[in-house]
DNA sequence: TTGAAAGCGCTAACAG
DNA sequence: CTGTTAGCGCTTTCAA
């Protein structure tokens, strides 16, 4: 009777008596090739070849006491335009500093009584987090602990100093509601706010506000409304408003989907844009220059946020100096939506 | 000297001699609680909950000889937007069986010289493969070995039964192309083919081409040319075209993201669609019927398709029987680009 | 119902 | 330059 069932993959020893070699032998071809001699290298490389061996990580992740796993922890994955060029910012951090990504949705899957999710220390080196998915208290846990974490598109709970990347939220409202003021005169903007509690959301309405009343313009509190940054509850939203007679010159979404949901419900009412309508968004989502009109909006820099996220936790896992936080800028891109002739 | 330092997380012999028992019954209570006492239980949980202790994966692995996580091999994530619904599907089927997902696309990272990449036996328990990101001979060596294997928009090569799951692309191209040479009469409709060697692009042409053949279209080669899946490549195609004085009568964009970039190029060169030019595309993201006009295309299942690869993933790892094969069915979605009214 | 002991596959001193 | 040895943290017989 053989010792290994045939199919089970080939192990560090099998290496070793293939080529007449210790284990460690192996081991050190594997990671510090140097230290072998060149003949007894060459003969170990040609048996892991012939067997085809690769080391099995959780052997490696169990003896290095590191899993080379970057975690990524994040609220559903929707259909939200900004999510694509995020993740490919966060794939190319991690690629660039040789680690494996390990995501994970809260949706549907039940966090533990402590808002633990099934990524964390136990198995891998960091954590980026996206949102909130898990609670202040688990993240309290985890920094404590020092284990490495970075924010994405929020800041630490009070008290905590978490390494976090973080759009000019606030700024480039600003500069958007200056425009829509200053440059084509409007008094009555509708603002559809994204959701309650979603710290991108707060800052871009305040710019909103302090916009307003930078220009001596009373708040009305009926022109804002939920937009959710997301398209259906955008569209319903406008709906309802266009129903209830909404008296406004345009309408400021928070975010490029809500702004769809929007556009979609004024061509349904069959009102133009810009010109019974103007309309702006935010985030500069890849499609939103596609649309007719493009869409007027502010470019919220997703790639790189995702990117520098991945290096900051990167950099932080092997102990080096972290910025504990990127403010990322944000810029008005003025399309026709809104009126302009460009 | 302590025996740890306090920062190292707790293992499973702290909570053992933290209530007095020994690993092999913490071991249990975590795996097999009723072959505890109760009153014992109750004392190791207690000691778990205080420990804040957690499972290291890596030790579970090597013990258990699995992982418990599901790898997705794709090629670079991109801003294509399909690629969302099809990691949601892909999420919700991982969390109903219990998988983590484990992803990693190939853009930028050297596969080592057999055309292996990082995920693989050594670190998952089943791969995802997504197009085409691995080479034929690993796909071989991974089946051979009986290695768990669902294929995403892709067949296996030839002489392998790996379970796979692909859209009906040749008849949903047939039933646009129809509509286009029925409805509305056109006889020189314009292909936006997709890329050489995607198997997507493949049976699309084909359904274009066998529409043509089936009403005596004349084919003509003039009629088509790269759209590569991509806005960018679409739309320098387009422009050129337009240069070119393209004599046609529609487009048909072999997907929707190549639709996006032809619209961008019509509307540059100021061509109305769809009184100047009828355009469809093939997918329905989630963005085209935001488009104005909203897009007429074939609907292809991305979220079904995610969700049922990896359902048939995790039926393989767990060693029940599994179909080879999904077809998922395409539909026409009728909007106004193609002309339609509705 | 519980504990002792061996083993999962790999790495890292320490000798030689 | 290479082999021996002792873990890494968990699971799982086998006995008691």
């Amino acid at each position: 009777m053989m010792k290994r069932s045939a199919n089970h993959p080939a192990t560090i020893h099998d290496v070793a008596r293939r080529s007449g070699v210790s284990a460690a032998t192996v081991s050190r071809v594997l990671n510090n090739p140097d230290l072998v001699a060149p003949q007894t290298r060459a003969l170990v490389q040609a048996a892991i070849a012939e067997l085809n061996f690769v080391p099995r990580a959780a052997a490696q992740n169990l003896s290095n006491r590191r899993t080379n796993v970057i975690g990524l922890l994040m609220v559903e994955i929707g259909w939200d335009n900004f999510f694509p060029p995020m993740l490919h910012g966060i794939e190319k951090g991690c690629v660039e500093y040789g680690y494996d990504l390990f995501i994970h949705s809260t949706h549907l899957r039940s966090l533990v009584p402590g808002g633990r999710s099934s990524l964390g220390e136990h198995n891998t080196d960091g954590l980026l987090v996206f949102l909130n998915p898990i609670s202040d208290a688990e993240l309290e846990r985890l920094d404590h602990k020092s284990f490495p974490l970075v924010l994405l598109h929020r800041s630490p709970p009070a008290g905590l100093e978490i390494p976090h990347v973080v759009f000019e939220n606030k700024a480039g409202a600003r500069k958007m509601t200056d425009h829509l003021i200053e440059v084509h005169g409007f008094q009555r903007i509708a603002f559809l706010a994204g959701p309650a509690g979603n710290e991108d959301a707060y800052w871009r309405e305040l710019g909103y506000r302090e916009s307003l009343a930078a220009h001596d313009i009373p708040l009305d509190p009926a022109l804002i409304r939920l937009g959710g940054f997301a398209e259906e509850i955008a569209e319903a939203t406008t709906a309802e408003w266009l129903n209830a007679g909404l008296d406004a010159q345009a309408i400021f979404a928070a975010d490029d989907d809500s702004a769809y949901g929007a556009i979609h419900a004024l061509n349904k009412a069959g009102k133009r844009i810009p010109e019974d309508m103007p309309i702006v968004g935010f985030d500069d989502s890849p499609v939103s220059r596609l649309l007719s009109p493009p869409l007027t909006t502010v470019r919220a820099p997703s790639e790189q946020a995702g990117y520098k996220a991945a290096r900051m936790l990167a950099q932080r896992i092997r102990g080096g100096p972290v910025e504990t936080k990127a403010l990322l800028p944000t810029e008005l891109v003025i399309r026709r939506s809104c009126g302009c002739v460009v």
